[in-house]
DNA sequence: TCCGATTATAGTCTACAAGAATATAAGGTA
DNA sequence: TACCTTATATTCTTGTAGACTATAATCGGA
């Protein structure tokens, strides 16, 4: 019964155990406003909700919930851990800060109107990422120099070569392909390069080489990016759309939550053939005539199946039972 | 250059900051030994090992690096974040602890053979997960009644059948399909059902009805469960196998070695297949005789296309550019 | 030295799913 | 009623995973 308190005591260097630190809880929490992917931000700055976590929470998840309900006035509904960040470097500061960074899901609707104005759109912050009506050739052609010219002013040559090739990849330079889950890799890059706003805080002066786009205090657009990637590359083996979408919704709805998440656009027969061959929707027998034309049968997502689907997407050639 | 520091404060309840936790890294360092996958665990007890995070150490991986290499006596290459926990029930405990748990990769050849007898076989904490010859029969008809009692002893219907359910998709039953992939939720399974030794520890007594399996103390089999989960999903779209290979194999070495991942077999000519199209290897030329049979080329991995290769495996129908 | 066991490597066939395009249905509105 | 819009159904093509079969090259032993 003993061994359940602190197992590995006995590997600790001195058997101190005085680094005490201070946890921190951020929260990403998206909802879609009509065909736009939003980030829900506090009134006072341009941040990420964030609070400690406290002795009094259960776990790490009730804490989060705890103070989200209490900030937007409703419950979250699915929660996700994304990543736990503790090497910002903190000059000069006694206690060292963890973050545990969490990504939520919920719908607009159940939103109060007056939480409404601190929802800000993904494509404020990365107005790179939407490709939905073609690639955006007036930010990349702007950003596309700028990584060059940094890329060069590298001393080393091997240096400027993975420079050139790590930009052409993440951003599709060159004929390469555009992957939308590699929105992390390219705030990353242009971080690096100093062509976002939070990079150049530190330095002697505010760079004139930012590219115009919405920033965020501390690292929380990185924590923004992190979590678009994550739910890019998630909504294609699990389903989490459905936490965003209303009860009932209809195919061309879902549709286009799913594009607005993935900044691309996606082949409507196709589209509704996979959804509907995998069953994770059923009819209600309902139909609505808001979208224009004729009207469209309205879906339930079936919720009894969520457990139940084994993860899709198998790239080894398992062999079957 | 203010706001860099503490941005959150303004939204804490009282403004007080004294939540002080400990934070403790905690490493499931994998290795392959012929044929096996193993897990680093240290010599004093069956544990994963950990330490404490300092404030000496930069980073979370640089703390983890920094005592895996003192007690292994090798850097670790392959790193990557698994889980943070905090939710462990400690009753009556001042301080909380904040668990980080990592996913490490590395090849057993340049251990010392010191260090040898601290590893051990993954299948020999989870038995049932090795469906390389064929499933387990022993163990999942062992467990079969013992989650069907479980699940009859609830008193509502509703969650009879779920339990029941989910058993079923967890370990295969009632001709689903096995998915090698769902390793943490058969492993939360059975902990929820009692028959796995840790579940009981807390309880009134040693429980008789515990599978025949290896244990951890706390919630370390735990961590492994979801380092094997992760590991066995990832290896599916990116090349992190690599990291678990020498530097030269031959491709019946490379397909044994994710067999022993998955815990399934995969069929020859597909596997050679899907590795050679995709380019992620290139012959040396050289050939080894110890095989057995035929002599067989040695291969290398194309380090160069690491960052390179786009993430396989996109179930929506994206449309092409 | 020949034969068979063992393993490596190459090639073929089939089933199914994805991508793309087209056709038809059912509402609204001028 | 003609026409626009959107929803829904269907077809065709292509690519690839899965399974199977065939051939090549080495070793060990009769």
């Amino acid at each position: 019964m003993d061994h359940q308190g602190k197992p590995t005591r006995q590997l600790k260097s001195g058997g101190k155990r005085g680094n005490n630190v201070n946890a921190d809880l951020i929260a990403v929490v998206v909802a879609m406003n009509n065909s736009v992917p939003c980030v829900l931000t506090i009134p006072q700055a341009n941040a990420l909700p964030s609070g400690p976590f406290e002795l009094a929470h259960r776990s790490l998840q009730s804490g989060l919930r705890g103070w989200v309900e209490q900030q937007t006035g409703h419950p979250l509904g699915y929660i996700e851990q994304l990543y736990t960040f503790a090497d910002r470097d903190r000059i000069g500061a006694e206690e060292r800060v963890i973050s545990i960074s969490y990504l939520a899901l919920t719908q607009a609707e159940d939103l109060g109107a007056a939480a409404k104005r601190c929802w800000a759109s993904w494509y404020d912050y990365f107005p790179w990422e939407d490709h939905r009506s073609g690639a955006p050739t007036a930010v990349l052609e702007d950003l596309r120099p700028r990584l060059r010219e940094w890329a060069g002013s590298a001393d080393d040559t091997a240096v400027r070569l993975d420079r050139q090739r790590r930009a052409a990849v993440a951003f599709g330079f060159d004929d390469r392909s555009w992957n939308e889950e590699f929105a992390l890799q390219r705030y990353e890059l242009l971080y690096e390069a100093a062509l976002v706003e939070e990079a150049v805080r530190v330095g002697p002066s505010a760079a004139p080489t930012a590219v115009p786009s919405k920033s965020m205090i501390a690292d929380h657009r990185r924590i923004l990016a992190t979590a678009i990637a994550r739910l890019r590359s998630k909504i294609k083996y699990r389903p989490v759309v459905f936490e965003l979408m209303p009860p009932l919704f209809t195919l061309l709805q879902l549709q286009q939550t799913v594009e607005a998440l993935s900044g691309r656009l996606i082949n409507k027969p196709n589209f509704r053939r996979l959804i509907e061959q995998q069953e994770l929707v059923e009819k209600t027998g309902e139909t609505t005539t808001e979208t224009g034309g004729r009207p469209a049968q309205l879906y339930r997502f079936r919720h009894d199946i969520l457990d139940e689907r084994p993860v899709a997407g198998t790239k080894l050639p398992l062999m079957r039972a």
